[in-house]
RNA sequence: GGGGGCGUAGCUCAGCUGGUUAGAGCGCUGCCCUGUCACGGCAGAGGUCGCGGGUUCGAGUCCCGUCGCUCCCGCCA
């Protein structure tokens, strides 16, 4: 930190005490801790005064009720003013939650009565006060008689959106819409899965890797990689880890993952799409099929949404009205060509040759799907596995006897695609042969072919779309909702 | 990229078959109200009806173009 930026603190930090000192309720307790206090050495006047005094703690919102009869520091947002005749009320709103400060007002208003008239919703304030218990309070029995407030930073009348406002005006305002207690637990959430999810790594021997985001070639197809100026050439955004992680299998790291951002340059408008997003990947050595991939990812999930239930089933229940709990295990598996035979018998009509056997399933399909396995099976997953090459990437690894059914899944959610894995083609020839048979250009993969030629392990794993599976478990309708910053076709700022 | 829908006050929306000064709720401003808690009461300010062109005596309303948003499909995580 540059020097002048500290002393503008340390500045800061003495009118703070300052400020706090001159409150009557304040000012014995400050004193009290400086050592003047029953508990401490009588002092005289002048070094009372010298010594610096140590600073009210600020309390959160939620520890009020432990600090009652105290008088506490608070920091926050005006939740709302009511501002009567002979009371003035104002909701405190902090990371955890809201409070209630109350003034009387006399005939002659005082100067701190003035200030809280002219507060202004979401203004940024520092107040303090005393805590009391009292009945007549909704918001949690308790309230804070308030010795002083002031203003950190004042918001503008007339906010411009409101908690029901169109979603693509929220995202233009997102830090104020971030404010909301309903969109902070998004994020929450987001924090717990991502630690359930490296707990349960960590305790497999998973090494988390980092791969990079630029490129000088195109991963996979081509087709929807942005391009970005490199000096004197052209670099790629990564639109997957995908060669990368394979790669730390033939360096021998057998089991790896990664969260980290992927580049799209589809022009998708969908509620589950996104330019930019979080990909969850993830990669395992010495596998015998992609049975064994699926087998880790359910017991990975199932361990992640029991931790989030633990955690934050009651909120989000009472928040979003979902409910989230450990799933069964196994989820069920069906091959895609049984998927289409089971929509078939029970009268699914899918669009665009979404039934043909050749095809994947397209987005209604996967809904019926879904609700077809819920019904029969209760589970809320599926795997469906087994797609044809047609569908797949050169690179997955084809079924023996069946040479045009690869050992491939999806993983649906509540008729959601989540992941989409396999096991990896890993023997050289065959690779080459699948690159060819794809008209892949040869020649811009080498670097990655050659990942096979001195020996690689059987291996497989998936991709995991972060955000989808925030929307799905909060009952969330797009992925925009619970992306901290969406970035779509029509979409880069903020 | 293909198809559908929407764009009216700071926010959410209403405006029927084209017809005088374009409305509501919330918010905002002022006043009133001894404990509110979605506080309440009274008054007020606030709109080039996304933009451009056209049809018409007359367009928020009809037509064309354009921009923005949105949903579905394609693509996928």
């Amino acid at each position: 930190m540059a020097p002048r930026r500290m002393g503008r603190l340390r500045r800061a930090g003495r009118r703070r005490a300052r400020r706090l000192l001159s409150h009557p309720l304040l000012g014995a307790r400050l004193a009290r801790r400086a050592g003047g206090g029953p508990a401490g050495r009588p002092v005289d006047g002048d070094r009372a005064a010298i010594a610096l005094p140590v600073p009210v703690a600020r309390v959160a919102v939620a520890d009020l009720k432990s600090h009652l009869e105290e008088t506490v520091e608070l920091r926050g947002w005006v939740h709302a003013v009511r501002d009567q005749k002979r009371m003035q009320f104002v909701v405190l709103r902090d990371e955890t939650g809201l409070a209630q400060l109350i003034l009387g007002k006399q005939e002659q208003p005082s100067e701190l009565n003035e200030t809280i008239s002219a507060l202004t919703p979401e203004s940024a304030v520092t107040v303090a006060g005393l805590v009391v218990a009292d009945e007549r309070v909704k918001l949690g029995g308790l309230e804070v008689q308030l010795a002083s407030l002031s203003v950190d930073s004042p918001a503008e009348p007339e906010l411009p959106i409101t908690p029901d406002s169109a979603l693509d005006k929220r995202i233009d305002w997102r830090y104020l819409d971030l404010r909301r207690p309903d969109r902070r637990l998004i994020f929450e959430v987001q924090s717990t899965v991502e630690h359930a999810m490296r707990e349960h790594w960590r305790e497999q021997g998973f090494i988390e890797i980092h791969t990079p985001k630029l490129m000088g070639s195109a991963s996979e197809s081509g087709a929807e990689l942005f391009k970005v100026d490199y000096f004197e050439r052209t670099a790629y955004l990564a639109q997957s880890p995908q060669f990368y992680k394979q790669m730390a299998m033939a360096g021998g790291f057998g089991k790896v993952f990664e969260i980290g951002p992927v580049f799209r340059a589809n022009p998708s408008f969908t509620s589950r799409h996104d330019t930019e997003f979080t990909s969850v990947d993830v990669e395992i050595s010495w596998i015998d099929s992609h049975e064994d991939v699926m087998a880790f990812e359910e017991r990975w999930l199932a361990h992640v949404l029991t931790v989030v239930a633990e955690r934050h089933g009651e909120q989000i229940s009472s928040t979003f009205g979902v409910e989230v709990g450990a799933p069964k295990l196994p989820f069920p598996r069906i091959t895609l060509a049984a998927a289409k035979d089971l929509l078939e018998a029970g009268g699914h009509e899918a669009g665009g040759g979404g039934l043909d056997p050749d095809h994947d399933l397209d987005p209604p399909s996967e809904r019926a799907l879904s609700a077809i396995v819920a019904e029969q099976t209760g589970s809320e997953f599926v795997f469906v596995c087994d797609y044809p090459t047609s569908v797949r990437p050169f690179y997955h690894m084809r079924h023996p006897d069946q040479p045009t059914l690869t050992r491939s899944f999806d993983l649906l959610w509540r008729g959601i695609e989540l992941t989409t894995g396999a096991q990896r083609e890993h023997r050289y020839e065959q690779l080459l042969a699948q690159a060819r048979a794809k008209n892949v250009e040869v020649d811009q993969v080498q670097y990655y072919l050659d990942f096979f030629r001195y020996g690689a392990p059987p291996h497989g794993g998936f991709g995991f779309g972060l955000t989808r599976l925030l929307m799905q478990m909060l009952g969330q309708d797009t992925v925009r909702e619970v992306t901290f910053l969406y970035r779509g076709p029509n979409r880069l700022e903020p």
